[in-house]
DNA sequence: CTTATTTATACTCAATTGGAGCATAAATAA
DNA sequence: TTATTTATGCTCCAATTGAGTATAAATAAG
């Protein structure tokens, strides 16, 4: 070890929230890229960077990682986190614009966080975009999202069959089944990055064609690859959170972090759903709850727009003391 | 930005293997402490640093993290990693030694590895060590284990008792409610990590003592804390380990990585108990594993020593193939 | 004021899964 | 032979899950 070895370390927060069952994130729409990254550009579609809040690990001053990045956002998106996670830690060589400029070598830190968007006044150069902008395929709640049959099922045959080997085009074809079944019931809404990987290699993310891919054809068009690019490998690191969320919703009570003090079962259900991106038959995530002795009555009701009034309820915090509790059991179907 | 930011990356990783039932993880019994790290410590407990192997990562040479890990396992160890999965990445300050000497900040990313302990020789310095020795109160596949009343229980009284605040004393009972539960029933063996972090900073962990916490006494004794002690903050690496891999083992076919090719039933459901720390009901495990499609027969039979003999299965590798294939679910009881 | 529409809530039913135990089979040891 | 040990097949029941029907309580429309 000497200080040859030396990297710099780069906290960056995926900031969630769930507003009216759009699941959102922050994103810096910044100086879209700078020079040097403009150059590596390929063929002309717009990569214009939407990148996740970061910002660097401070050593001298910070005592723990999970603290350096509380620092962080509170100073520039002025917003104190509350539930945070640690998700995964990057550090392929060529992730960031600086390392291609020869600076020092950057591994970043991904973080998970879950607040309420009204908590939360952003700066302007910030603003909370929608999960499946970035990730159209990932959002059944209306079905089968049509750009999987009509874009990008189409677009991988042609992956699959370039190999000259047989058994990689074999191994194509099966992480193609895996990722975007045929049969709707395979569909695993967990595996969120391992589609998006499965993409980027295929040149179907506007920042593999950034990062050097060959641009691709439908019927002789020229086609924008599926989903809003972002800066660097933030993508990978939304998907990385989704897909972490997405499960750990089902084990642990987490989904409250989203929800307001007082809620009804349907608003619920509608933040679930708008996490899982898939829709949940009402009665049994009714009866599911209910039962989990995770929530109790406040004796309010949700005075209604339309049809019968809701009862209101709140999140029994008491069971995160009582015991380690499972999360929102689901139960699945439209 | 600027340079003052860098620190220094070391990768650990916890290599698994599971012989006869006994889960093991390959540990270093290196120089057991240097000068600095032998004047912190408290009032003489020997805590003799087993260390798990480790390296730095050095950016210039290895493209992403894990291929440094793989390459500094293959020298220093002579083993060449089959399944890597990372774990966490661990910053704390004043964590490693070295800083506390006045080097760099080193921020440590740990890795999981799964093998099998006949396919490595390993050197000298280094040797398959007993998870149960760092954790004695993790393994119950002989009902629950006397230390936790006789001894654990008793020395979180008295830290739970300590705090003058009600609300302190309450929160420790609750914590200590959850991580070592009166009834057998409530024990969950996912929560290594929380269970260990319980007892370091009720100064239960030798690594607490030589960290700063004072010492302790059960009836007028001095006694020594449970389980072998750990180098730095090792053993929380590998708490984390054991969690993520109990947790695994329940929704993806992991198990078989620590499995020769053919086995019986019967050897694979000793190698699913030494992990978990439990026993598992005979019957019901190979109507779970039968039906899962996860093994198929080889045809061959095992040769026994006493009793009739097992027919052998193997890992239908396809399913990694066809599909996300779950774990082997566990049925629990002894 | 009556009816349609909408949302909430209660309840039923069948299929599946999970925990526990009984029974039988095929080997070795006494 | 007989006891012991391990393997394997099968049953039973309780709990959970997936899907649907029925009823309740509100608003909007005529």
């Amino acid at each position: 070890m000497n200080e040859t070895n030396s990297v710099v370390i780069d906290l960056g927060a995926v900031i969630v929230a769930v507003t009216d069952g759009r699941p959102l994130t922050l994103a810096r729409q910044g100086p879209a890229i700078d020079a040097a990254e403009a150059r590596s550009i390929a063929r002309g579609f717009d990569i214009a960077g939407d990148a996740l809040p970061s910002g660097a690990f401070d050593p001298t001053r910070h005592r723990t990682l999970e603290l350096g990045l509380r620092e962080t956002v509170s100073r520039r998106i002025g917003v104190n986190l509350g539930y945070v996670e640690q998700l995964y830690t990057f550090g392929d060589r060529g992730r960031h614009p600086r390392e291609r400029e020869g600076g020092p070598r950057v591994i970043s830190v991904g973080y998970l966080a879950l607040t309420r968007e009204t908590q939360m006044p952003v700066p302007e150069s910030t603003a909370w975009r929608q999960w499946y902008d970035y990730f159209p395929w990932e959002d059944w709640r209306d079905g089968r999202p049509p750009l999987i049959d009509k874009l990008i099922l189409p677009l991988l045959k042609d992956w699959i069959a370039a190999p000259k080997s047989h058994a990689e085009t074999a191994r194509r074809q099966d992480r193609t089944n895996i990722c975007f079944p045929q049969d709707n019931g395979s569909w695993d809404e967990e595996i969120v990055l391992e589609r998006f990987e499965l993409l980027y290699e295929a040149g179907l993310a506007a920042e593999a064609q950034r990062d050097g891919a060959t641009t691709f054809a439908l019927n002789g068009q020229t086609v924008p690859p599926p989903g809003t690019p972002m800066m660097s490998d933030h993508r990978r690191i939304l998907a990385t959170a989704m897909g972490r969320l997405r499960a750990k919703l089902k084990y642990r009570p987490v989904v409250f972090e989203l929800m307001p003090e007082s809620f009804t079962l349907l608003q619920l259900q509608r933040t679930v759903e708008a996490i899982l991106g898939s829709t949940l038959h009402k009665q049994n995530f009714r009866r599911l709850v209910e039962n989990s002795g995770l929530v109790e009555s406040t004796g309010e009701i949700e005075p209604q727009t339309r049809g019968r009034p809701a009862a209101k309820f709140r999140f029994r915090r008491e069971v995160l003391r009582e015991r380690l509790a499972a999360g929102v059991r689901i139960s699945g179907s439209r």
